[in-house]
DNA sequence: CTTACCTGTGTAAGCGCTTACAGTTGATTC
DNA sequence: GAATCAACTGTAAGCGCTTACACAGGTAAG
């Protein structure tokens, strides 16, 4: 036997069946086109010399992939998970194969990827958030590249978008927290440079203060990744002015888990000494001792919509609309009421 | 401004350049092979006219996509995330890109996703575990894709990976359960069918109780899937039993946290009233409360040399070696002796 | 028996790159 | 001054597919 095991190509398959190119194409590709007899014996020698289309090679002449990318901001948490997985869920059943990228909250790391996406020449792209350079519109216009944004609600809808609004969701928990009582209030928020979510998430309380005739400037922030360990050592600090919040509001359920879990370590009780919020109610939050009181977002639905938007966008060369989902108050153990002097 | 904007090619750059095609290439490939000046007109063409080269096009030209592909069982929850990450950092500073897949624990599945990331042209493949058929390393083999096999560590060196015994592992952790006095043990596994890592944690223990004079058969085991809900269902089960189990060995983290936050729910102290131990020690086992004791895997180590060796056989085609990593117990307070009666 | 049409198949022109090979030029050597 | 060579650059042949178009044969309609 030699070494040099020929790998097979379509041709093979033609000449072996006896068939030309075009017909073991068409097999592939529209079997409708082709009768009963020689479909059979195409696939048959198929099967037999164990033929694999060339990927590369049919996207070069189809000019199509059935691929989609999809960049998120991080995969080290499970933030995106669970609506990357009913966004995939949607479109393997539609036929579609998902190419997931990380830009780790760097954008010029999510703009090369965008661009390596499209020389891959994906269909379309899901990307997380509005806020991003004008030049990457522009260049995926005029690619012609159908793109929905997720996980966030754009102002003027200029864009396909499916998401919520982060600021009136925040707003929503901060017009509880302080229907509760609490009066000092200090915020661990996610990076806002660059990320519409996070600043929206932080507006929102600060809306809310206003509203109640709070100063908003006063508000104690800390600014930082999403990491537990981050969310650890923001509580700390925040809690060591005098005098303490009597809440500390994170801007992810990431970093809650982190304040929660350095509370324990520095002998506070939550919600008795403090009470913590956090956002985006993934599985962790349930689980947590004591549970978390967060923003409950649909993220499946919020993965499913966005899928069959894009794909609509894709086959039918759509404009793609703007979807607005609700979220609710997933109301927990690590929340309670100021308790009077 | 017409609508039917055109994308420039190769083609396009060499025109305007007033160069050959082959010129372009290798002022995009082998920039030594160009004059200086030449090189600087290029450069700006390229710029001007906004190119990107196309992917496909160059894959089928070049027989080469400086792309790996990796098949993980699961994205939806941490067990790979860290490992993962660091495969992704060391390749990428090699110049490589990956691309990576979720065969949901299916074997056909995971089979569907290999074929599809060869035929896209990977130059290497990252798999999870050793256990699979014998024609997907037929496949591989025929069509020249160097492989590694992670997570694991291959019986008979037929296969380069990079790994730990998860049996030996898991025995390390059953014989310090066993010397702390523990004698009624209870099993919270992964799915063994197909998943030789479930399975070697699974016998580590048995292995662990035969060695101390133990029933094996005696010993009672719950098979679920890796996840909270299912960890924390199993949990309850067993705790059903009369006599209670004092100790609750799971198969990864995952199903810990389950166990843990159900004991919670129940009313049952940990480790006051029952042990619980993990397996993988994720960044959730230090925030649980109680912190879990776990196996610590070298996630990260594992990750950059499965890279550097997967890349090694891709340039210069070598076979791939075996490494075996050390893995640690991580002693934290979910664990801790039986108190005599 | 034409004419028209439908079904199934083949022919061949690309898709946008890379690269072996073949020049062309100017500098260096004897 | 001819020969040699190094440094660049161009020509053109694919890489493995899809698909517009052409064509053959059979059926139905006039």
């Amino acid at each position: 036997m030699s070494d040099t095991t020929h790998i097979p190509t379509l041709d093979d398959v033609a000449r072996v069946a006896g068939v030309s190119t075009a017909t073991v194409s068409r097999c592939l590709n529209e079997q409708q086109k082709v009768s009963a007899k020689t479909l059979e014996r195409v696939m048959k020698t198929i099967n037999d010399l164990g033929y694999t289309p060339n990927f590369n090679a049919r996207a070069m002449a189809a000019k199509r992939t059935h691929t989609i990318g999809a960049i998120i901001p991080t995969m080290e948490n499970a933030i995106f998970a669970r609506g990357l997985q009913a966004f995939q869920e949607t479109l393997h059943a539609s036929g579609y194969n998902l190419l997931v990228s990380s830009s780790a909250y760097q954008p010029d790391l999510e703009a090369e990827q965008i661009r390596a996406l499209v020389a891959r020449g994906a269909d379309g792209l899901l990307l997380i958030g509005y806020e991003r350079g004008q030049d990457i519109y522009d260049y995926l216009q005029r690619r012609g590249v159908p793109t929905v944004l997720a996980w966030t609600s754009h102002p003027d809808g200029g864009h396909a978008s499916v998401g919520f609004d982060n600021c009136a969701a925040m707003r929503m928990l901060a017009d509880r927290v302080l229907a509760m009582g609490h009066r000092r209030i200090a915020v661990i928020s996610g990076i806002v440079e660059g990320n519409d979510r996070a600043e929206g998430r932080l507006r929102g309380i600060r809306e809310s203060l206003v509203a109640h005739g709070q100063d908003p400037d006063a508000l104690p922030v800390i600014q930082t990744a999403y990491e537990i360990e981050n969310g650890a050592a923001a509580f700390e600090t925040l809690m060591a002015q005098d005098p303490r919040p009597t809440v500390v509001m994170c801007g992810n359920d990431v970093l809650a888990a982190g304040a929660i879990s350095r509370a324990k370590h520095l002998g506070l009780a939550v919600p008795e000494d403090v009470s913590i919020t956090g956002f985006d109610d993934i599985e962790l939050a349930s689980i947590l001792h004591p549970t978390l009181t967060t923003v409950h977002v649909p993220h499946r639905d919020m993965g499913c919509i966005a899928a069959q938007e894009l794909i609509d966008m894709v086959e039918k060369r759509s404009m793609g609309a703007t979807r607005k989902l609700e979220v609710s108050l997933a109301m927990r153990e690590s929340l309670r009421p100021v308790v009077e002097p």
